[in-house]
DNA sequence: CAAGTATACGCAAACGTTTGTGTTATTGTT
DNA sequence: AACAATAACACAAACGTTTGCGTATACTTG
């Protein structure tokens, strides 16, 4: 049996209230010598305190919850070292939670554990929630962020880039590069997120007058598959001269394809992703690419939940930027 | 206030341990009938239940705690995917807690959060932890794991890949290929899993009477960059033919630096890597590599923890393999 | 039909905290 | 010296479950 907060009590001589308050630092509750020696005596009986009795007891935990997708997105860990920069510094606890992308019963699952949990808040990074999902959330009062998923104006508070931008910025940098036949892959088009980029690519595209052949749009995820077939699609000759990918993944798909087809990156065909993690710098070339701050996005997130006050957490935008790398050149 | 046990008792005419016995499925308890009549009230009034209070009580939980390295190991992710596979299937809840890897106050944290939280097991994932976090650990009566950490004796049971074997397998199959010299890049001779791996590699030598320059050993951790590091070391005539990385990360790190310096890979240099993760498939060369089985390694951890037995666990290996690949050669 | 046995349910204690409200000793004020 | 104010602590209720035990009812069995 685990030494309770009412052993130390007996052991010290005092009762079990003052014991609580010494142990969770209620200033002003008890003379500095009764502080002493309470510490003392749990100390040396190694009590460990109940969180769940105490969450129970107070009506509030510590801890905070991240639900993420779990097809693998390989800018999640860095989003995540975010938050976790953050909740550190206020001494919040992270329990980190796998949810399926398209599966609605392991989100669900997830979410049930985070609201029977009552955690005092829920990161919800990369991931859709289905409709079931959301309203339980949302009905159980508990604050919760989604990070990296901006999305249809109901679902809640966000933060998150702007995939508009992104499309547009990207497709833009090609175009001033002297590229006109510019692809699109692996943009999801069921999701906001894909039809968002999508209509950042036809925005700057139209901006300069350039018409798309819709062969150039090729929807898939985020996967390194995705980007191989994607280039096969486009197959040895291809109709562009440019490819944007959906992620850094899928950039390098497309990449690895092509030069199966002996294409020369940039030489014969320019490669540009979205997301820019260490991937884009460790392979070769490097990949120019859209990038994000996910490691923002995550200390932005947590912060917002633990703010205090009772205002509704505003949505945002964190800046992107394009970094220049190899696997792009001028026309 | 949210609504509990208690106002579906009232709401359904029933007594409170009739609702609780019927939703958590206590069998021969309870009229059938009874029981729909609990449940569709439970629905209609939005019944959620307090985990805490039922963990409490009951003195068990159903969470199990992972406890990994926040510096990012890329293998990390498979291995998490396998312990959801199968505590997935047993309905148990996984929590993720991210730990310094050399950070004790990190570790401390995390495992006091587990202990607090009384999870009924946790995982160590490819964490060698502090003496202070492995007492407390140990004191707890918490069962627990330690994965892909092959560890010192006393530390605990675990489930991982034979690190002397990964050395041994590495180095024979260079070997078996005609190399003479063969360096080794980022092994950690602080750690147990670096100096077992170097160990497989001396007897790899020795077996074949080859005499080992120390210069041929560079130390390092698992990333990128100690591989480039590694590699500006050996400069642009290395004196070894090829070179074992610890981690694929690394490898790539130590091909990229070859490739700067104009040495060609496998023509010039053949590099090999221990892990086997999708980075050795989507990066060109593809490279060989020691394989370890991730996921199934999660998987064994898991269900180690969830056979339900007394029995203490048993320690085990899983199997390693030789995936060739185009980043070696026969010389 | 009596006696025994399931069956279905309720009562209330227990889990380990937190916290509002007493209660006592101590100090300060006039 | 009398009284108020405060400091330091104790008491006990509450949090929302689970679960051992008790009990009324219905069902068997000889």
């Amino acid at each position: 049996m685990r030494v309770t907060i009412k052993d130390v009590a007996q052991a010290a001589n005092v009762s079990v209230s003052t014991v609580s308050r010494v142990l969770s630092n209620k200033e002003n509750f008890f003379a500095s010598k009764t502080a002493d020696h309470v510490r003392k005596v749990a100390a040396d009986l190694g009590y460990q305190r109940n969180a769940y009795a105490a969450d129970l007891a107070s009506h509030q935990s510590d801890v905070l919850a991240v639900v993420i997708s779990a097809t693998k997105s390989n800018f999640a860990d860095e989003i995540i070292a975010g938050i976790h920069d953050v909740a550190t510094k206020h001494g919040n606890s992270v329990m980190i939670l796998y949810a399926g992308e398209n599966n609605p019963t392991l989100q669900e699952k997830a979410i049930k554990t985070v609201i029977e949990r009552d955690v005092m808040g829920v990161l919800i990074v990369a991931l859709e929630l289905g409709d079931e999902s959301l309203n339980s959330l949302k009905t159980s009062g508990i604050p919760h962020i989604f990070l990296s998923t901006a999305a249809k104006e109901n679902l809640g508070p966000f933060i998150a880039s702007d995939d508009h931008a992104i499309g547009y910025e990207a497709t833009k940098y090609l175009i001033e590069h002297g590229h006109r036949k510019i692809g699109l892959v692996g943009m999801d088009e069921q999701s906001f997120v894909g039809t968002q980029r999508m209509n950042g690519y036809r925005e700057a595209m139209a901006e300069h007058s350039l018409s798309i052949d819709e062969n150039w749009l090729v929807p898939g995820y985020f996967t390194f598959e995705d980007g191989e077939a994607a280039m096969q699609h486009f197959g040895k000759q291809p109709a562009v001269t440019a490819i944007i990918a959906n992620s850094d993944l899928t950039a390098i798909g497309v990449i690895d394809q092509a030069r199966d087809y002996g294409l020369e990156v940039p030489a014969q065909l320019s490669v540009m992703s979205i997301d820019g993690t260490k991937l884009t710098r460790i392979f070769r070339p490097t990949i120019t690419s859209v990038t994000q701050d996910f490691f923002q996005i995550g200390r932005a997130g947590c912060a917002a939940l633990l703010t205090g006050d009772n205002e509704p957490i505003q949505s945002k935008f964190l800046p992107i930027k394009v970094v220049e790398r190899n696997s792009t050149r001028q026309l």
